[in-house]
DNA sequence: AGTCAGCGCGCG
DNA sequence: AAAGCGCGCGCTGACT
């Protein structure tokens, strides 16, 4: 310790070395181990537990590097005794940070506090879940407080290293001010007529436009919700301009013509070439729901995402590491009832600073061609497509709907009336049965469980202590050591199936799990947001997973209140295929759904890369690869195979595809399939799959190569997975990344295909003038609805364009394997049918065999 | 009454 | 030697 230590008997009252209140005493060298520092510090550094020398070094190395003074730092632990196999529980964390650490703060009377990991965010500011609050100032204790994750999670996942750092530089910057930031902009507030016809001039003129909406309300077709201020930061003449208008808000001089002020500027708004924003698809959706047509041309959070996909994707992050702004903000729940003023400066604030990431994201994409192209072909234009498809959103049949949520529930509540008669009778308030059973008590308070055959507690009291059915797995380790809680999930059910087949609770059992996941998933969260056209929305995110495949659900905003409220966004990616679900999602009368998805892509994608000579043979003679591993692993001949023997070989070609280890293999086979492998059979498997493809163990060697040399993988087309964790120190962390390094090039390049296809499809719609929508993007498929009169010519469109991309013109790669798009049509998902690429392209000869004429009710 | 993590399961 | 990869969401039970 480099650091004078100033009076250390400031404190002796504050540490007892006989301190009992937890029983961590028992497994500590030392009891109660001292904070230290000069007792004059004004930045105080909480760690979960005495530092190790290595992990105080680290620290004050990376605290020196951000340029904050160890002469003004006081380092101490939430838990004051060090253990490295006790783990001192969410209680002794409480209790020790009671005693000892609060009345640190009162007696040091700190400035600034840093906190390190999950424990010292919980016992500085009472939040859980570090991920999400790490990063962010707070004042507490007449404090700052920042909480980041501990230098034990970065040494063990390298790639949150730069993001810790990050997190180190924000708060040195909290300590000594920022010097690089920018300075803010003049704003001018656009609050007269005089002055909204002044802007609407420089509109025209604009060349440039970062734009920015706050809203209110739970989304844009919410009647009583609006846009509550538009601000831009515009480049007109070579100078910039930042402005905002108050719009629906009540201190808003248009509070009730907000809807014409956005009109009477569309036509200048829409005419701006350069139109940027982040997440640039929510504003946009806002905007063109009230009759403005915005564009983006270029959206931050995608450029930000696309060049690192690890980074934290916020306009406040980035703007901390890209500009070194100071965090700016203020809340942005229920913004009716806040004062306008803020919510202006604060607008204006955030397309100031997003046009500054904005200069310097596009000058990084430019020095990375691949990434630009990237960008410029796929990105910004499947985003356009999405803004569209969500707006639209996917038809439902409200009849059928309606159908099935009765059907659903009724079964559901049929078995739970069944299974009640295996239920005991007895008064809840009875603690016993007179069998030494108890009924279980839930809670602090010790009431009563009530009858719940969900995952619950109740539900395992019934199966295992009642029933007394043998506890065939456990979950996760209590953070005591004892025991996890006895698995409830499908699998350990399958396998109590198989000692008590006959069983009438299990037989129920089996069936209930998937109606109660139909009821609550599905039929009646559909019912709750289906929309006067009969649709329902989703949000997409082309930045919402690591290998730039997209996911799909709702805003991120409307995750955080469960209960009420609970958005309007659903995940069109996770439908069940069972027709009783897929069967609700169709096209309305008059039009026809359309399926058209790629056939084995990313077994494909993986020879195409491998250049495996088996796999290229099997693909280019149009061999099914699944049934030819069935025969391989059973022995017979092909002709010989049984439908369950095929299924069979499924996962062992994906899986082990990825590497999969046989173990998983064997029991995801049992769990997945009842299949029982014996570990020879299942070992044999694994080494009949490399047999089979030689090429795929020098793909991964050459995989595990790379990703250990330069911590990154591209796919064909260039995009980049990062995988910094490959510098673990863990072998497991080490290893999962270099799995990862097989994995990412292919998933990546098979959604990029998709997402190329979608835009390439719509595009030759509009040209041709087909009345075709894109529905959804599920990862190697694209639904669509086709307007049945156009069906003939579109089909072949949809088919010729996915089998054939422009890879080689737009991306460089000559994809020499051949692509299946297989086309399913009907009048609903759930039972639309597979065409014959003959009836495919000449679909006329076969409309009348796969299009129902229905009539609008 | 709201928040959060863990689990389990829907999809590719 | 040996933990396929990528997601979102509902429910429970613990907490504030």
């Amino acid at each position: 310790m480099m650091i004078d230590e100033g009076n250390p008997d400031i404190f002796p009252i504050l540490y007892d070395q006989n301190c009992k209140l937890c029983k961590m005493h028992e497994f500590t060298d030392e009891v109660c181990e001292p904070g230290f520092g000069r007792n004059d510090a004004d930045i105080l550094i909480v760690s979960r537990m005495p530092n190790s020398p290595t992990y105080q070094e680290l620290i004050e190395q990376e605290l020196m590097a951000a340029g904050i003074e160890l002469e003004r730092c006081f380092f101490t632990a939430v838990v004051k005794c060090r253990s490295f196999d006790q783990d001192p529980g969410r209680k002794g964390i409480k209790t020790c940070a009671e005693n000892y650490l609060l009345r640190e703060i009162e007696a040091l009377k700190p400035k600034f506090i840093l906190g390190f990991g999950n424990e010292a965010l919980s016992a500085l500011t009472g939040h859980s879940g570090i991920m999400k609050w790490r990063g962010r100032v707070e004042e507490k204790y007449g404090a700052k407080v920042l909480i980041t994750v501990s230098p034990a999670s970065v040494t063990r996942n390298p790639g949150q290293k730069g993001a810790w750092q990050a997190d180190l530089q924000l708060f040195a910057s909290t300590i000594n001010g920022y010097t690089d930031g920018l300075q803010p902009p003049k704003i001018s507030i656009v609050n007269t007529k005089e002055k909204l016809i002044k802007l609407k001039q420089l509109l025209y003129k604009a060349e440039l436009i970062y734009y920015d909406i706050e809203t209110h309300g739970q989304d844009e077709w919410d009647a009583k919700g609006g846009i509550v201020s538009l601000a831009g930061t515009m480049v007109v003449n070579k100078s910039i301009k930042t402005w905002v208008i108050p719009l629906h808000h009540p201190e808003s001089p248009f509070r009730k013509d907000w809807q014409k002020v956005l009109l009477y500027l569309k036509p200048a708004l829409e005419g701006i070439p350069k139109q940027i924003a982040h997440n640039g698809k929510f504003d946009a959706k806002w905007m063109r729901a009230y009759g403005v047509m915005m564009k983006v041309t270029f959206d931050t959070l995608l450029a930000a995402h696309l060049l690192d996909e690890n980074r934290l994707k916020g306009l406040k992050p980035l703007g901390r590491m890209l500009l070194g702004v100071a965090p700016w903000g203020i809340d942005t729940k229920d913004l009716w009832n806040q004062p306008l003023r803020p919510i202006l400066n604060y607008n204006c604030l955030d397309t100031f600073y997003g046009y500054h990431i904005y200069l310097i994201l596009r000058e990084q994409l430019i020095a990375q061609p691949r990434l630009l192209r990237i960008f410029t072909l796929l990105t910004m234009p499947a985003n356009e497509k999405l803004i569209e498809a969500e707006m639209r959103g996917h038809w439902i049949d409200r009849e059928r709907l309606a159908t099935a949520t009765k059907i659903a529930f009724d079964m559901r509540d049929e078995i739970d009336r069944q299974l009640m008669e295996f239920v005991p009778d007895i008064p809840l308030t009875e603690g016993s049965m007179g069998t030494g059973v108890p009924w279980p008590k839930m809670g602090k308070k010790q009431k009563y469980a009530e009858v719940n055959f969900n995952a619950s507690n109740w539900m395992r009291w019934f199966m295992f202590d009642w029933l007394e059915f043998p506890v065939i797995e456990r979950g996760k380790k209590k953070e005591d050591g004892s025991l996890g809680d006895p698995s409830l999930a499908e699998a350990t059910m399958i396998q109590l199936k198989d000692l008590y087949p006959d069983h009438p609770v299990l037989k129920l059992l089996e069936e209930r799990s998937k109606w109660q996941k139909y009821c609550s998933t599905y039929v009646s969260r559909y019912s709750e947001i289906i929309d006067e056209n009969d649709r329902i929305h989703t949000v997409f995110k082309l930045a919402g997973t690591v290998t730039g495949r997209l996911s799909s659900g709702k805003e991120d905003e409307e995750k955080i209140s469960a209960r009420k409220d609970r958005g309007r966004g659903v995940n069109l990616q996770q439908v069940p295929r069972d027709p009783f679900i897929r069967g609700l999602f169709g096209a309305p009368p008059g039009w026809t759904f359309v399926e058209a998805d790629f056939g084995q892509i990313e077994f494909r994608i993986a020879v195409f890369i491998s250049r495996d000579a088996n796999g290229l043979r099997l693909i280019r003679s149009g061999v099914d690869v699944h049934l030819e591993m069935a025969a391989k692993m059973t022995g017979k001949p092909k002709s010989q195979i049984t439908p369950q023997e095929r299924k069979a070989a499924k996962p062992v070609n994906f899986g082990y595809l990825f590497g999969m280890w046989w173990k998983k293999f064997m029991k995801t086979a049992k769990e997945k399939y009842g299949i029982d492998f014996t570990e020879e059979a299942a070992q044999q498997s694994r080494r009949d799959f490399f047999d089979m493809y030689p090429g795929f163990v020098r793909w991964h060697n050459r995989q595990r190569r790379i990703v250990n040399e330069y911590g990154r993988v591209q796919s064909p087309i260039g995009r980049v997975r990062h995988l910094p964790d490959i510098f673990s120190a863990d072998k497991m962390v080490h290893d999962e990344a270099e799995r990862q390094a097989i994995n990412s090039p292919v998933q990546s390049f098979a959604s990029d295909m998709c997402a190329l296809s979608m835009i390439l499809i719509d595009n030759e719609f509009k040209r041709r003038g087909i009345q075709g929508h894109v529905l959804a993007l599920v990862h190697d498929a694209i639904n669509f609805e086709i307007k049945n009169e156009d069906l003939a010519r579109a089909l072949p469109i949809i088919k010729r364009i996915m089998e054939n991309l422009p890879l080689k013109k737009k991306f460089g790669v000559d994809l020499d394997i051949p692509i299946v798009a297989d086309i399913k049509v009907g009048s609903h998902w759930g039972d639309a049918k597979e065409l014959t690429d003959e009836q495919v392209y000449n679909f006329a000869k076969y409309y009348d065999e796969f299009v129902e004429e229905r009539i609008a009710a």
